[in-house]
DNA sequence: GCTTGACATGCAACCGATTGCATTACATCC
DNA sequence: GGATGTAATGCAATCGGTTGCATGTCAAGC
């Protein structure tokens, strides 16, 4: 490595190295080495000696070359569809805060639902991670199956055999959501969907029509495309005109966008038309407060990088497969159905 | 290095190296390195060979190993107050984009607004990273210093002199909102200030101020601490309760909180009250859309990260202090004053 | 035919740690 | 006194790449 040749390397000079360390304190580098990674195998007396000097001259172990000859280097992997989703910031931070505690660095990827980019990722971090996450992976199963070989993986919102996952599973709180809504009274109501590939998607709209045919509801769906404020705004005039009066969306997003058309239309929520969400990341901001699913992504973000961890500590390393249950929050998004319409 | 002792080491046995890469390509181990970072080198027949191999192989260059020995890690750390803050995902995503366009890796830390845990963090990066990017630090100026001579650093909304900055410069945005405030008729307006510590706050409020006096206009500060939602909807009653036409607010999540109060009191935006945002983090998917002063937050990841990588690239390292200008957004919360308020 | 040089490739040292296996010194025990 | 054990430390190989400096080959030039 040419030296002296630019400012990174000169920089380097003043990071000192084991060697240094073991020259000045006049012992070999491997005991320097041990003073820090086995202290008990050394005196006391050589074990003070050597940490003073390598206090006095700065030195901390470089983790690059630690990593290359353990082979631990002590980070791991996060990568998500989309930043910028609202579901995802809960979800990363929670994933931070428990690899933090660990003494974990994360690498975030963001792959922009791309699945190339997605690999491209993916590439760059196998060779220098512990372990990976995955969320909402729109990777091919045969790829993911290959990483999931050289290093522990753990998915997010993905249901493959035999790689451990964390799912999130919404049905519960959806059929609270639809039992929510008999209640109240709406006979015939209308769910608006995502993304027909999703898992999640897969999810809502099984638990809807199942929880309303067992309770005698009409269901319609509306498609919003790819689900977004905006998609769900534009869902707004077919919801209305076809009559129902309540909907159930495939995301806070669309439902906060369907709350604005629904507005925009002179339609008063919950007055005259009933709203749920699902995922629970908007619904204290919106207005009217949305009643919503609660998806817990943060739990999501924890409970996977906790079984990622137990899976680097040699944990068993058997089929997991995580659900996490959800619930209904009630807010002031939904109310009785109209009596004009509910007699309609 | 104990192989075959554990899973970890097993996994890795099926990670190709250069040698095995070699072996089979029948070339040097020097050989398939220069394939990779140096193919003009070499013959194009040998390089043609020597690739195929490692695709067959799923062989990628150790980046660890790499940096071991060149010095050049390739990864990037962004260090942030609240990733769950909606100011930060798409300053994060822009950040991404830009590294992964430069082939680096992004590490992210979330200091959770605290010190003490930022500095952890950056100990943790700096030994493996090229460079590092801090949004809005808390640390104070003598520990960035240090840090900043080890290694590149960019810091966003924090001004230091001698340490390049990248500061969003609210006051053209929030000066062009009071001036729209203005022609709209207001008279008499309200500042719903945030922390009083907060440089992105001290900005905004003094560009209130001076473009107020300027026209003549009355402003009033009302707080909301910390800002968020719930702050902000607090302001409601007191703002109303002012006798003002019209507020400008913190940031985006006032803004939007402050709306919904609003609406619970009863008071039509933007018929008889305009409400305008600062970030636009939010405007397109508030009800009204917001009029807010689009802080351009994504950009400044995006310019962060290229002042790092031209910093890294040996540019100048002079004295630099970007500033972002900002620029008012008109949506739908603003409106002509009111007569009868406007007549008080 | 021999020098010259360009081009392609290999050799081996090096990056900064870790670690299995000596080696040394000294105390203990028979 | 010599064998044995144990605690403290050093030696040197290794991790997976990169790169300065040979070395070898072949065609052009004189």
């Amino acid at each position: 490595m040419k030296r002296d040749s630019d400012g990174r390397e000169r920089r380097s000079e003043i990071t000192p190295t084991i060697s240094q360390v073991a020259k000045i304190s006049g012992v070999s580098r491997a005991t320097v080495s041990r003073a820090f990674t086995r202290p008990e195998m050394l005196s006391e007396e050589t074990v003070r000696r050597v940490k003073a000097v390598a206090d006095k001259l700065g030195y901390v172990p470089n983790q690059v070359a630690r990593a290359l000859s353990t082979g631990r280097h002590g980070n791991v992997a996060l990568i998500v569809s989309d930043v910028a989703n609202p579901f995802f910031p809960p979800l990363i931070r929670a994933a931070q805060l428990h690899a933090d505690r660990a003494g974990l660095c994360v690498f975030l990827g963001n792959s922009d639902e791309d699945p190339a980019r997605e690999e491209l990722l993916l590439g760059r971090f196998i060779g220098q991670v512990e372990g990976l996450v995955l969320a909402s992976s729109r990777l091919d199963e045969a790829q993911i199956r290959i990483y999931a070989a050289r290093r522990p993986l753990v998915l997010i919102n993905r249901d493959i055999e035999g790689i451990t996952r964390v799912l999130i599973d919404t049905a519960p709180g959806v059929a609270a959501a639809i039992a929510h809504l008999a209640e109240l009274g709406h006979r015939h109501i209308a769910y608006v969907s995502g993304p027909t590939t999703s898992w999640s998607n897969q999810q809502r709209r099984n638990a809807v029509r199942k929880e309303a045919a067992k309770r005698g509801l009409k269901v319609i769906a509306i498609p919003a495309r790819p689900p977004s404020y905006d998609t769900g705004r534009l869902a707004a005039a077919p919801i209305v005109a076809s009559g129902v009066t309540a909907a159930i969306a495939f995301d806070d997003l669309v439902a906060q966008g369907l709350l604005a058309g629904l507005a925009a239309l002179g339609v008063e929520v919950p007055r005259s038309f009933s709203v749920v969400g699902c995922d629970d990341v908007l619904g204290e901001t919106t207005y009217p407060q949305l009643t919503t699913v609660s998806a817990r992504c943060a739990d999501a973000g924890d409970v996977a990088v906790g079984l990622l961890l137990s899976q680097l500590n040699g944990g068993a390393s058997g089929e997991i497969r995580h659900k996490l249950n959800s619930h209904l929050v009630v807010r002031a998004s939904t109310g009785p159905a109209p009596a004009k319409r509910r007699s309609r």
